[in-house]
Formats: structure tokens, C-alpha cells, sequence
DNA sequence: TTGTATGCGTTATCAC
DNA sequence: GTGATAACGCATACAA
């Protein structure tokens, strides 16, 4: 006698109904059956509360309906919109997700997908941080703003052009003397890509601008150095200032009003990711806003795309310039 | 032939390694086998870099080594935890974790859990809002914060204490006349004990207390409404605010500055939940913290625990007082 | 059209 | 200790 209490099988429900296996298959895979037969499959399939195994199905067709998500964390606001939009663009093909939070670290993202191809997922999406990643050719990978190689699409916003664009809007506001802040992976990724676009910008439109890069591992400390250098008799140099993400623009800002400077009066910030405070209205400051449920389809759709020959090496998807409140803006008076 | 570009299978690692298909089995297993054959095998994996399909394992074993998590979202900071916490306690275990955003639909939740149910995952953790969900008898099932009867254990802060907690530092910081504000699910809750534990405290403190709740639809306007009622020549006859979530805390903050009160120094404010601006050190206001690593370790061991027999229906984490800003701290100064 | 038989990659049970 | 063989639940080519 079998396990009484485990789950039903295609092989009970025919028994149930009186037909052959191959019978119960095509009804649940929607495949032509006399309609008698159907029906009474149907009816056993509700009596017995069958569902298929996905895991014999999978074994079957080596094709799961899974894909995997490889990001730092989900507390991060940025991650954590990444995340739930993929996990949207997934759900809405009937794609389940495997989250794989890597904390960072390169060793886990390897485990990860190797775990993600045992475990026989039909893709990978990663934001990683490890320079190399070994990515079997088996398994189609996206990659979240950074390049992977040939053969790997990478998704990222237009970080040039938002850096150029934040320069814009400084000189558009009114700014002369300019600073780009800026911490994060000494890595090459597409957010660096920021900083040239600022640049860019402020050459375009003849601002003076000055620029303090730090990496993941130094103390923000040093960007309050390198302000208070910039202090004369209680005024700053700079009347604009462009920080790499939200994040930083939002300890900028804490860090200039201990200091005693006005925002937006005295100095005028632009941010980028476009990060709100709880998931509504307001945001944190001005910033560059990045298309994040775009990013998540196009991730999903150039995963799931059949022919890998179309494509593409790099998508930037455009970004917009959003007024947060620590800039003057003409018009409008934001919060 | 066989189709050239598909995985290796132990078959192709015993060919390699000549010898039989179990001996590869065992050595993959760890069960003792002759030196010099797991050498041989072991080499042959290396070689052909073979990884073992955990959907045939899964097929055999009818154990998948995964679970699912239903949450409605990942962006509201309080989920974005959780579901950062019970990855890792996943992962620890080694388990994988598929993660099944709801949003906050009944009809979404449902289809998560039959699906997950099809997928054989292990069991489900979730923090639902559907007042019946049908969940199989087969698959371990924990709740976060909500009751779903006798078979399915539910993991929760200690909401009754952290009401009273409020109560009693309010209390504490000398405030005589208080409120409680809260927005959200009407459906019965563990949550909605704050409501009982801030009364429960505000008798025992002698506090003079009104209350101010409203359910998911209705607009947040209404607080605003309640507390102009409540504002005679220019002065808030409350002294202390208790708000069922940060969330909540954070508008009300914004709001009482919009009426020309000042907090802490004209009202003080505590919320619940313990959510920081970034993921970094500051709290958005003076809250009641839950211990969420904790309660995604525990969620995790009472699904995975083997014996259900032992299962608490309901299990409550102990909370915390922690200053923010937005009470008048007898001794140290919040930022 | 319906039913039957085979195999997907593993694991476990046995003789050897 | 080793190696053939039978399941696990499903899909499918093929025979009826």
C-alpha cells in the first residue's frame, strides 16, 4: 500500500475517472479530448484536489517557470523596488521568483547561482558587485547596471545622461560653482557613468565644478572634510551640489544644515534613484528619477526573450528630473 | 543521440568516471564509498562540472528545500525587512526562498498558495489580509501577525505590551492627555491590540486618552479633521500621540508642524515598528521596535520544526522603547 | 480520438 | 563496498 496521506496523483485522478493517464494529461494541459472524458477528469481532479507536481513537470521539459533575483538586500529602498517590480513582470507571465539576497558579498552571489542552476531556474537576474562571476553559458542572465560581458544584457538607466541632466537643472536654477559627491563601489558599473555625464553637463553650460569620490570602504566623514574646506566665513563656495544617490544627498543634507548652510536656499542638491520616504508621495530631495518599473520589464522581458541572438549588450532606459524640495525651483513650490 | 548542449547527469559522470550510477549517488550523498572510487567520481564532477538537478531530487525526495514567502509588498520599509530577515534565516538553513508579492489582494493570496502548494515547496510563511484562505492540510504554514486558527502557528510582536509601553513612556514623559491614531485593516489582527494594550496602560498611568480609528479605505484627512477639533486658540489639548505604525507617526509629524505645533516641545509622538530613514541608524520618530530578526528566526524554525505537535498557536516577541526625535528624552538628546 | 509505454535525473533496495 | 534496477509524477511519441 502507498503513503495514504501524500499528495494525489495524475495516476489517482484517472483511476477516479475511469480513464488512462494520458487522458488526464491532456485535460490539464488544455490539449483536445472528447468532451465526456474531460469532464469526468474534471470532476475527479475536484474531487480529489489534485495539482500537478511542478517538479515532475519540470524534470519533464527541463523548463521550471522560475526565474532568480540576486540582489545585496530588500531594505535598501532602491533594491526593494527592483524587487517588487520584478517580482510583478514575473508574476505577470506566471513566472515564479527565487530571491537571493547576497548581503554584498561575492562569495554568496556565487553560491547563489550556482544554487539558482542546480536548482534548474530558466534565468537569473543579478545587480552583483563580484567583478567575476563564473555564469554558466547554460543559464540566460540579465544583469542590473553593470556589464557582464558579450553575452550578458545589461539594464541600467541612462546614468549619463542623468548626470548630464543634473547639471542642467543646476545651471538652470541658477548655480555657478558646483560639486559632485559621490560613494559606492570602486567597481565598473553604470552608475559611474554619473559622474561623466555631470561633468559633461557642466562644461556644456560653462559651470566650475570640483569633485570627491570616495569608495565602499571610506568614511563618509571625509565628504564633511571636504565641505568644510569649502566653508569661507560661515558661506560655502559651492551653490550646487549633485550626489550619486539619494542616499548621500540625503546625508548631505543633514550634514550641511549641522554646518549651518540653507538648503535650498544657500545650496541648491540634486540626488538620483528617486527614492520617497514611505513608498508615497514625497521625495527625499530633487533628484534624478529612475524608471525603475521600466527596468524591472525590460529585465524580465529580455530574460524570457526566446532567441538570444537579438540581444542587446546594454539597455539605458531614460530618466527624468524630479523637484524634492531642496532645490528652488521657479514655479512650483514643492513641501 | 542525446541532445549535446543539456546538463551532465550523474549517468555522465559515472560513464566518465567508470563506474555505476549509485557509486556517483553516494559519493554526491556523502555515503561512504571506496577511496579510490570517490576520487575518481569526484574528478569526473570537477571535470564535467556536474550539479545535481534538485528537481529530480525533489521528485524522489517529495522535499524541495524551499519555501515561500506571501507578503503584500517589499517596499514598505516593515516588509522590506521581514523579507530581508527570513532569507537569511532561510538561507542559513539552507533553504531557498520564493517570494510572492500579494498586494494586499485576497484573490492574489489565494493563487500564491495553491501555486506554492503545486511548486511542493516545504511550507509558506505569510502576512496575509485574507480573512479565508484555504491552505491545505499538507503544507506547514506560519503566520505573521495574524490568527488563522488552531493548526497554523502565528508570529507577532508582543503588540498588547508595546501599546502599553507607549502608554506608560508617555506616561513617563509627562504627558497627561493623550491619543491614539490608528489606519488600517479592520480584519482582527495582532496588531490590533495596540489599540487595547495603549488603553490598558493608560488606565493603570492615569492618563485621559481619545482615540481616533479608521479603516483601510477611509482618508487620512480624517486625522487632520480630529486634530484641529482638538486644537483650542492655537494649542493642542493632547501632549502625547500614539501611532499605530511609524508610518502613521511620520504624516501625523508632518501634519501637527503644518498646525503650528511643535514636537516634541508641544507634543510628543511614538510610533511602532522601529523603521529608520535608510536602513541606517536614525529612527524616524521615538517608536515601539520589533524585533524583527527575531521574528523571521522564529517564523522560519516553527515551519521548518519536524514534530507539529509542539507548535504554539501563537508566539509574541518581546518589543522595545526606543527614542527618535520625537519625545523630550529625560537625559540624552536625539539628533 | 484514446490508451500505453518509455524516459526525464535521482534515490533506495537489493543481490553480488 | 559496488552496481543493476525499480520507483517518483509527468509528458509524449506511438500504437490501437
Amino acid at each position: 500500500m502507498k503513503k495514504e496521506n501524500s499528495a494525489p496523483t495524475m495516476k489517482d485522478v484517472a483511476k477516479e475517472a475511469g480513464v488512462a493517464l494520458g487522458t488526464v494529461s491532456k485535460v490539464v494541459n488544455g490539449l483536445p479530448v472528447g468532451e465526456p472524458y474531460r469532464i469526468r477528469v474534471e470532476e475527479a481532479i475536484q474531487k480529489l484536489n489534485y495539482q500537478v507536481n511542478s517538479y515532475a513537470q519540470g524534470l519533464k521539459a527541463s523548463k521550471t517557470y522560475t526565474a532568480a533575483l540576486l540582489i545585496p538586500n530588500t531594505q535598501d529602498p532602491f533594491f526593494a523596488s527592483i524587487t517588487y517590480y520584478i517580482n510583478m513582470a514575473l508574476l505577470k507571465r506566471n513566472y515564479r521568483m527565487l530571491l537571493c539576497c547576497t548581503d554584498f558579498d561575492s562569495n554568496q552571489e556565487q553560491e547563489y547561482i550556482t544554487m539558482a542552476q542546480q536548482n534548474k531556474v530558466d534565468g537569473i537576474i543579478g545587480l552583483t558587485y563580484n567583478p567575476n562571476l563564473k555564469i554558466e553559458e547554460q543559464t540566460p542572465f540579465v544583469s542590473i547596471d553593470r556589464s557582464m560581458g558579450a553575452n550578458i544584457p545589461c539594464v541600467a538607466s541612462d546614468n549619463f545622461a542623468g548626470g548630464q541632466l543634473a547639471a542642467e537643472k543646476l545651471a538652470d536654477l541658477g548655480c555657478k560653482n558646483v560639486a559632485f559627491l559621490r560613494i559606492g563601489s570602486s567597481l565598473s558599473n553604470e552608475p559611474n557613468k554619473r559622474k561623466s555625464g555631470f561633468e559633461n553637463g557642466c562644461l556644456a553650460r560653462g559651470l566650475t565644478y570640483e569633485m570627491k569620490i570616495l569608495n565602499d570602504g571610506d568614511s563618509f566623514e571625509e565628504f564633511e572634510h571636504f565641505l568644510k574646506e569649502h566653508i569661507q566665513e560661515g558661506k560655502l563656495s559651492f551653490d550646487g551640489i549633485f550626489c550619486v544617490t539619494d542616499r548621500v544627498a540625503w546625508s548631505v543634507l543633514k550634514l550641511l544644515r549641522k554646518l549651518g548652510q540653507k538648503v535650498p536656499e544657500d545650496v541648491q542638491i540634486i540626488g538620483f534613484d528617486g527614492i520617497h520616504a514611505f513608498g508615497g508621495e514625497n521625495y527625499i530631495c530633487s533628484t534624478i528619477l529612475q524608471p525603475i518599473p521600466d527596468i524591472a520589464e525590460m529585465c524580465v522581458e529580455l530574460l524570457l526573450q526566446e532567441n538570444m541572438m537579438s540581444k542587446p549588450p546594454l539597455v539605458c532606459l531614460p530618466v527624468t528630473y524630479v523637484p524634492g524640495g531642496t532645490t528652488l525651483e521657479p514655479f512650483a513650490e514643492q513641501e
